[in-house]
DNA sequence: TCAAGCGGCTTACTATAGGTAAGAATGAGA
DNA sequence: TCTCATTCTTACCTATAGTAAGCCGCTTGA
C-alpha cells in the first residue's frame, strides 16, 4: 500500500467531508473554469437546484474558498469568484478529473436529473 | 481562472459524487494507508459506525474500486484491498491531503516542542 | 399605472440519506 | 451450553437534500 498516507488524518478529513458534499465538487470545477455568476453555475451543473446552490456557495464563502462580490447593474449581478485558497484546489479537481477520465465506468448515460449512485 | 478545464464534466462529477459521500474519503484513505481489515477500519475514523462503513464498502466494491477477501479464519476475517483502480486514488488523496496541509482551518494541537505547557 | 420579467435568494413542504442501538450468523473454545 | 469476537443487518428516528413556489428591487413597455 502507500506508506506515506497516515491512515487517518483531521485535516484531510475535514476537506474531503467539505468538497465532497452533494453539488459542491461540481460547483468548484465551474468556478475554477471560470463561471462566476449565480445563474451561470445553476445552468453550468445539471440538476442543481437554487436552494442547493445557494446553501453551498455560502459555506464555501465561510470557508474562505470563494468571494462574493455585488456589482449594482440591473437586474443586480453577483460574482462568486475562488480566492487564492480556492484556486489552489485546482489541482485536487484535475487529479480527479483524470482519474475519472480514465476509470469512468458511465457509458454515455442519458444525463439522469440525479447522478447515478450505484444501487 | 482555469481555462484548461471544462465548466462540466460528468465523469468527473460521478467520481466526486461517489468518493464525496460521507465517509468515503476517509475509508479510501485509510485503505490506501494499509489498513484493510473491517475492524480496523472502523477504529481508524472516528464516528464511523459498522452500518456506514459496511454501505460504503459495498459502494466501493461495486465501483471495482476494492475487492472484498474472506480469510476463513476463526473468528472469520475479511480484507478490503484496493484494486488497481482503487490504488490510482492515491494521487488525488495526496493532492487533497497536501492543500488541507496548506490551507486547514482547524485550530492547530499546541507545539509539539513545548508539549508541557499545553492544557 | 400596471403587468411582466430578470437575477438572486428564501420559505415551506416532502423524500431520501445517515445516525444510533440492538440483534444475529458464524465458528471456537471454556 | 454459554460466551466471545467479527462482520453485517434491522428497526427506528433525525438531518440533509429535492421540489415548487414566492419575494424583493429594479426596469421595460403598453
Amino acid at each position: 500500500m502507500n506508506e506515506s498516507l497516515t491512515a487517518f488524518c483531521p485535516k484531510y478529513h475535514e476537506a474531503v467531508e467539505l468538497i465532497g458534499r452533494r453539488w459542491t465538487g461540481a460547483i468548484l470545477r465551474a468556478l475554477l473554469s471560470g463561471v462566476s455568476r449565480f445563474s451561470d453555475l445553476r445552468e453550468t451543473v445539471p440538476g442543481l437546484s437554487d436552494r442547493m446552490l445557494s446553501e453551498r456557495l455560502k459555506e464555501l464563502e465561510a470557508q474562505g474558498i470563494v468571494t462574493r462580490r455585488v456589482i449594482p447593474e440591473t437586474p443586480v449581478r453577483i460574482e462568486y469568484l475562488p480566492t487564492e485558497k480556492g484556486r489552489s484546489l485546482a489541482a485536487v479537481i484535475g487529479a480527479l478529473g483524470e482519474w475519472a477520465e480514465r476509470w469512468a465506468s458511465l457509458e454515455e448515460a442519458p444525463a439522469p436529473s440525479t447522478p447515478a449512485l450505484a444501487r
